[in-house]
DNA sequence: AGCCGCCCAAGAGTTACTTCA
DNA sequence: ATTGAAGTAACTCTTGGGCGG
C-alpha cells in the first residue's frame, strides 16, 4: 500500500537509498514514537484506570504495539500491522479497518467509485471514506504527496485534481494533539515517525502541527487581547477618578482663594 | 569577508470542505 | 431539506536561516 512508497518518496530521494537509511532508523524512529506516545500512552491509562471513569470512545490499547514497516506490496491482510493500536478489535475485520483507519488509502480509479460505495455506505458516514468525497482518484499513489520536493507538494500538483480534505479521526487527533503538548514543532524523524505511527502522510503531520501552531497562536492573541482590553477599561476607569478628583481639588483651591477664612476653618 | 543562489522550515493568509445547529 | 457559521485540513506565498560555491 502507500505507506512505504510514501516514505520514499518523502524526501525527494528514491528507492535504495532511502529504503537503507530506513532499516537503519526504524529503530531510531520506534524510540521516537515510544517516546512521544509515552506521556499520552500514561495519561491513557490514568483516565482509564482511574479518575473520569467516563469511558467514551474505546481505549486506544498500547500505542506501541508494532510498527512493522510493510512492504509496498503487502497483502491487504498484512495491512492489520498498520491499524493504530487502538483500532477497536471489531474493526480489525480487515475491509473495515482499512477504509476506517487509513484516511490516505488510495481511492479506488474513478470508473470503479460507484461499486464500491455502495461497500462504503456500509460504514461510517465519515466523510473520509463516503464516495461523494471520495479521495483523489489515483490521489498520490503512495502518499506521495510528494511530501514537497521543497515544501511546495500540492495534491493537485500530483493528480491534476483540486484538494481533497479528509477529517483526521478522534484518535488520531487525540495523539496528535498529545505530541504537540510535548513539542509544538517536530523534527523530520518525529514526523515520520508520528506519521507512520497515526497510518498518516508526513505532510499531513506537518500540516496539522502548522495549523494546530496558527491556532494556538491565534487562542494566546485572543487572551492577550481580551487581558489587554481589561487593562484599557480599569485604566480608563482610573483617569476618571483621578480627574474628577483633580476637578475637586481645583474647586477647592477656587473656594480657596475665594474665601480663605472658610477654607483654614475646613482644613481645621 | 561579502555576495549570491538554493534549499528548507515555519508563519501568515486563504481556500475548500465537513459538521452541526 | 436547506442554510449559515464554525472548525479545520490543505493550500500558496513570504520570510528568514543555513550552507556551499
Amino acid at each position: 500500500m502507500e505507506l512505504g512508497l510514501s516514505l520514499r518518496v518523502g524526501y525527494g530521494r528514491g528507492g535504495e537509498e532511502v529504503e537503507r537509511e530506513e532499516e537503519e532508523e526504524e529503530e531510531e524512529e520506534e524510540e521516537v514514537v515510544r517516546v512521544m506516545s509515552k506521556g499520552f500512552r500514561e495519561r491513557e491509562e490514568r483516565e482509564r484506570s482511574g479518575g473520569g471513569g467516563g469511558g467514551g470512545g474505546g481505549g486506544y490499547g498500547d500505542p506501541l504495539v508494532s510498527l512493522s514497516l510493510l512492504p509496498p506490496s503487502a497483502s491487504p491482510k498484512s495491512l492489520l500491522g498498520f491499524l493504530p493500536p487502538w483500532a477497536p478489535l471489531e474493526t480489525r475485520n480487515v475491509d473495515v479497518a482499512i477504509q476506517r483507519f487509513d484516511v490516505n488509502r488510495p481511492p479506488p480509479p474513478p470508473p470503479l467509485l460507484l461499486e464500491e460505495t455502495e461497500e462504503g455506505t456500509a460504514m461510517s458516514p465519515s466523510p473520509n471514506n463516503s464516495a461523494v468525497s471520495a479521495p483523489k482518484p489515483g490521489g498520490s499513489p503512495a502518499g506521495g504527496d510528494g511530501e514537497r520536493a521543497g515544501s511546495k507538494g500540492s495534491d493537485e500538483d500530483e493528480n491534476g485534481l483540486g484538494r481533497k480534505k479528509l477529517r483526521l479521526s478522534k484518535e488520531q487527533s487525540a495523539f496528535l494533539e498529545e505530541s504537540f503538548k510535548e513539542h509544538n514543532t517536530l523534527n523530520p524523524k518525529q514526523k515520520l515517525a508520528l506519521a507512520k505511527q497515526l497510518n498518516l502522510r508526513p505532510r499531513q503531520v506537518e500540516v496539522w502541527f502548522q495549523n494546530r501552531r496558527a491556532r494556538t497562536k491565534l487562542k494566546q492573541t485572543e487572551v492577550d487581547c481580551e487581558y489587554l482590553k481589561r487593562c484599557c477599561e480599569t485604566l480608563t476607569e482610573e483617569n476618571r477618578r483621578l480627574q474628577r478628583e483633580v476637578a475637586e481639588l481645583r474647586a477647592l483651591k477656587a473656594a480657596a482663594a475665594a474665601h480663605p477664612f472658610v477654607l483654614r476653618r475646613f482644613v481645621l
